[in-house]
DNA sequence: GGACAGGTGCGGT
DNA sequence: ACCGCACCTGTC
């Protein structure tokens, strides 16, 4: 895939590396809309607008800050590379999910959005967690004129139980103020220089993480690949595919064995593909 | 109404 | 270590 860098764009060439919506609806990420055929992605305190021509067989993302952007959609990885290495495995259902998903790429997001973002989405679902950082953002984030900015630690901290619950985070209020509290000991940023196995011990220290959530954080935040967050999709797909076991820890560590460093990407494909699955059926119904 | 959702912490063994 | 269970809240 090439990609050509401006001013106030980038111009991508090649949407079998590139589909906006594989990007975006594969439950890497939570702040996004789309208007007027257009989507407009949001990270930290910044604001992307992505439109693909598929005639031309490009995408243009217009923004004030091209560097940043290039870095969050990951654009010097190639892959073709990492799909030819997935190819590899020959298992029918992971070949399907990736020419299914093709131009599904892992976005290298902010630690702090990615942390908070997944801590709300424990026991929950995609819509859910949507709103809720709407207004988490709207009450505690940077007013930018068109959208609000995900909310730092320093805003964050002054936030109570209270407000919480008014937001809607109904139990996980709870796993918010532990959290910011021990938060203030321990910053997400120095955990980055640890192993990988202390990353994930020193993310479970924190109220409300557990070991999926941790997963997610090193895959999303610290694009550490060899990660496979393992829920009940993936359960579902492992024991189907694969064999029946009902222990989620059990199921990532044998799929982190098997796929190694493309864990993640493997974990993308295949939790697309489970949930599409799954939502064609029960429209079927 | 009641079951369920993209888990986690806790209290039992 | 390994289970089973309760849990906020919106949606079907």
């Amino acid at each position: 895939m090439r990609y050509i860098k401006e001013d106030n764009k980038i111009i991508i060439y090649g949407l079998e590396e590139f589909n906006i919506e594989h990007i975006l609806l594969c439950g890497q990420v939570f702040r996004f809309t789309f208007i007027d055929n257009k989507w407009i992605v949001y990270s930290v305190d910044k604001m992307a607008v992505i439109e693909e021509f598929k005639e031309e067989n490009k995408a243009v993302i217009t923004t004030e800050n091209p560097d940043y952007f290039v870095d969050y959609f990951d654009l010097n990885t190639s892959y073709t590379l990492i799909k030819e290495n997935l190819k590899k495995f020959n298992l029918k259902f992971l070949n399907d999910a990736i020419d299914s998903f093709y131009g599904l790429r892992i976005l290298k997001q902010d630690i702090f959005e990615v942390f908070f973002s997944f801590l709300i989405s424990s026991n929950n679902n995609i819509k859910k967690i949507q709103k809720i950082i709407e207004r988490l953002s709207k009450k505690f984030g940077e007013n930018k004129g068109s959208f609000y900015a995900f909310p730092t630690f320093n805003s964050l901290r002054t936030g109570t139980q209270q407000q919480f619950l008014d937001l809607g985070l109904g139990y996980r209020a709870d796993y918010f103020v532990k959290t910011l509290k021990i938060m203030e000991k321990n910053s997400l940023q120095n955990l980055r220089l640890l192993s990988s196995q202390n990353i994930k011990k020193e993310l479970m220290k924190y109220y409300g993480v557990g070991e999926k959530v941790a997963d997610c954080v090193m895959l999303f935040g610290y694009n550490l690949s060899q990660s496979f967050p393992c829920d009940v999709w993936i359960e579902k797909m492992y024991n189907e595919y694969f064999e029946k076991e009902t222990n989620r820890s059990v199921i990532s560590k044998n799929l982190v064995n098997l796929f190694g460093n493309l864990s993640g990407y493997a974990q993308q494909y295949l939790f697309f593909h489970i949930r599409t699955i799954q939502s064609q059926k029960s429209k079927q119904i």
